[in-house]
DNA sequence: GTAAAACATTTGTACATACAAATAAAATCT
DNA sequence: AGATTTTATTTGTATGTACAAATGTTTTAC
């Protein structure tokens, strides 16, 4: 069935978890090159931008919770793809040789990504609807 | 900070997360006073309105996948609010007793679920935005 | 009418994320 | 300077969802 016809179609909650849950699929699809999920791959992303990146950071960054933000990072470290090292009560994240050596796949993903959903939806379409859902989850309390 | 500030807010899948995940929250919120999920709560109104209903038929009513549609039905029967019979490959559900007893108050938390959101982001806007979620959805393949 | 294919559902397992509590360090107050 | 509060991060545990394989049933094909 199409969301459009279910009987709960006029609700956010059914029309965003959708939405959400077929755009994890096509990400997971896009990042599958790297083997990395698109949350890990965004965070690695991040931490070969701004190498020592802290935690809090990528919290605000990915819009993510603390503990999160802490499984993340754990398991890029288990594929040796980032470390940590912690002073005083700052992490600091940095990427391996390892993690730097994916940027350039990184990006392909990225753009495949985009590529992937806006030869569907349009270009101006879907920049939009992104435009209108960040505005949306901004003035949402909390 | 704000999603339309963040590294990656012009990426469809950090904003239609970041919005599911808000959305959700209130939704949770808005169903506390049932305890339960916003998933398992749309269940079982579904399965008031037409009792008997088949698990194809909520998998094609809630856009969720088989096997987590058996989870959220096995929860409700857990807490005696649905019970399941199994005639050959099909499968009824059908509300209990104390199930339809929920029904005022079901529809008292979607109500309040709605009002919690667009007094927010306005009644329009809201429902634009809904429209467009589903469309798009409904473009994804899969 | 039996073998193969299609269908409906369930089960085992895994992933993404979060909450609440725990830990530990820094900042503030007095 | 010691006590208290705040901040940053981690840990234990739980929830929502899905994939893949398993089970059991019906339909189809020959």
């Amino acid at each position: 069935m199409k969301a459009t016809e279910s009987r709960y179609c006029r609700c956010m909650y059914f029309s965003s978890n959708a939405l959400a849950r077929k755009i994890e699929k096509l990400a997971q699809q896009s990042w599958k090159e790297v083997n990395l999920s698109p949350s890990h791959a965004y965070l690695l992303m991040l931490a070969i931008e701004q190498p020592g990146i802290q935690p809090s950071e990528l919290v605000n960054q990915l819009l993510l919770t603390p503990s999160t933000i802490t499984r993340l990072i754990e398991k890029l470290e288990e594929k040796k793809l980032v470390t940590r090292t912690a002073e005083g009560k700052t992490t600091s994240v940095y990427p391996t040789a390892k993690g730097k050596h994916l940027q350039p796949q990184l990006n392909k993903c990225l753009a495949n990504f985009y590529t992937s959903y806006s030869t569907v939806l349009g270009k101006d379409d879907s920049a939009k609807l992104v435009q209108s859902m960040n505005r949306v989850t901004d003035k949402l309390k909390q």
